[in-house]
DNA sequence: CTGCACTATGAATCGCTAA
DNA sequence: GTTAGCGATTCATAGTGCA
């Protein structure tokens, strides 16, 4: 575990090329309010600000790394502003990543709208530099729906080959003990955490857990350069992971500390 | 309601300026094969191919009027392709669509995948000209879940004043009969049509009531430039709306008239 | 009308083979 | 080397039908 003060843009420069196995982070949204000690990022200056990070991250990551990008967008003046597609487009231009895949993250909570719809949605880009990256489908399978198990209780016959018009093409079907195969859809629940006696909105643990186990292996080296109040540290502790972080907040860097330490 | 065969990049320069009330349209995605008699557009291309109708939906829009957009990316060579990030970010700078929102359909039901997430998400974009468009929020109103129903069994108070910490801050909350806000996450399952004695997929009709009635007063005019199976030809129909629909294939086209046909 | 059993199918993806 | 076409393969859900 490594946690440095400071600004990430500057820090990543001190990593060595191809040396971290993930990237994991949840960058501050553009906003014109300032968030915590950062300063807001105006919409249309996002993509320029935070190009410059993404560059380096595709140079300290591993062949083998991934890069998993936890963002939303934002609606100024009544529309929603497009920085995000912007970014997305731009990584694809402007650098060699792969978008392995974008999920849809669904919170089923969110704060109440009046005259919009309800964002319930954030998006998750999984970047890669190449087919050869860590990807542990089992451990992100998720659980069957209750209809599903009732039907597996016993052994069920279902048609896979579709052209064969006979009895021929029945096949058992059996349920994968680790779960059904996930989706795009990701469902997990947010969470809100005190520090420095603020309330602020993070990644949940779960949330965390699930990309880390299905990205990387044991003793992987995990990066985050908007550490916040310390989740990727706390949840690489837990699944033997060793965590780089860096945070501006002295404030939020000293509970990281305590928090982490606490699960000794 | 007009229908017309051809080619839509043509027969839409036909239509006068500021005419429509709403264009609600799925266009083919991206494919390298082809797609019933719609020869594939390779997802490198597809921007360039389609923004010329965009810059014409534009100019036949009210002011008022809405454009709403289906569409979801592939995969090539196991990464998912970025064209439609490519493409939003390429509308808000050739045009000047704003987006009032990016929604998430999501259908619970889609093709298996062997090492993939299964893909149950699609994007629906709604671009708008200005702050003065229709909009029937009620009438986007979705079901409260069975949770929100038991509570409204009796009365019940909530705490809509955070900063009160005394009893003061309850007040009684009433549920709107209309339904509970919409989100950015629509729910609706997929549905089959059988045309010319092939399936093909569409728009289900609950997703075009949906919009339609969400954006648009009776009376409006409705163009969906590639009508396909013409769920949107039918919806409007049932809900006094007049639609214009432009579609390549005679055989489908064929279809379509029989299908509204049969409504009268 | 309810509940359970059973089946069809969804804007798919991968890997092999041929050119 | 590379690409394009084709066949094999994947499974959870919605819907139908029957007891």
């Amino acid at each position: 575990m490594t946690f440095v003060q400071g600004d990430c843009f500057e820090l990543i420069k001190t990593l060595r090329d191809e040396s971290v196995d993930l990237v994991l982070t949840s960058p501050p949204y553009a906003d014109l309010k300032s968030y915590g000690d950062f300063k807001g990022i105006a919409p249309d200056d996002y993509v320029e600000w935070i190009l410059p990070l993404i560059h380096e991250i595709y140079r300290v990551l591993k062949p083998t790394g991934s890069f998993i990008l936890n963002i939303n967008d934002k609606v100024e003046s009544r529309f929603r502003h497009p920085f995000v597609f912007d970014l997305i487009s731009r990584i694809h231009k402007d650098t060699k990543f792969k978008m392995f895949e974008r999920l849809f993250w669904t919170k089923m909570k969110g704060l109440p709208v009046q005259k919009r719809f309800g964002d319930r949605v954030e998006f998750v880009f999984w970047f890669v530099k190449g087919r050869d990256f860590v990807f542990n489908l089992d451990a992100m399978r998720t659980p069957y729906s209750e209809v599903s198990l009732k039907r597996m209780q016993k052994p069920i016959k279902a048609r896979f080959v579709r052209s064969l018009e006979d009895d021929e093409g029945y096949k058992e079907w059996k349920p994968n003990a680790k779960g059904a195969l996930p989706t795009t859809l990701v469902s997990i629940s947010s969470e809100t955490k005190r520090i420095a006696d603020t309330h602020i909105a993070v990644f949940p643990e779960a949330f965390v857990e699930y990309f880390l186990l299905g990205s990387t292996n044991e003793g992987a080296i995990v990066l985050d350069p908007f550490l916040g109040t310390g989740t990727t540290a706390v949840v690489c502790a837990k699944h033997s992971r060793q965590c780089v972080g860096f945070e501006q907040s002295a404030v939020y860097l000293d509970g990281v500390r305590t928090r982490v330490g606490a699960l000794r």
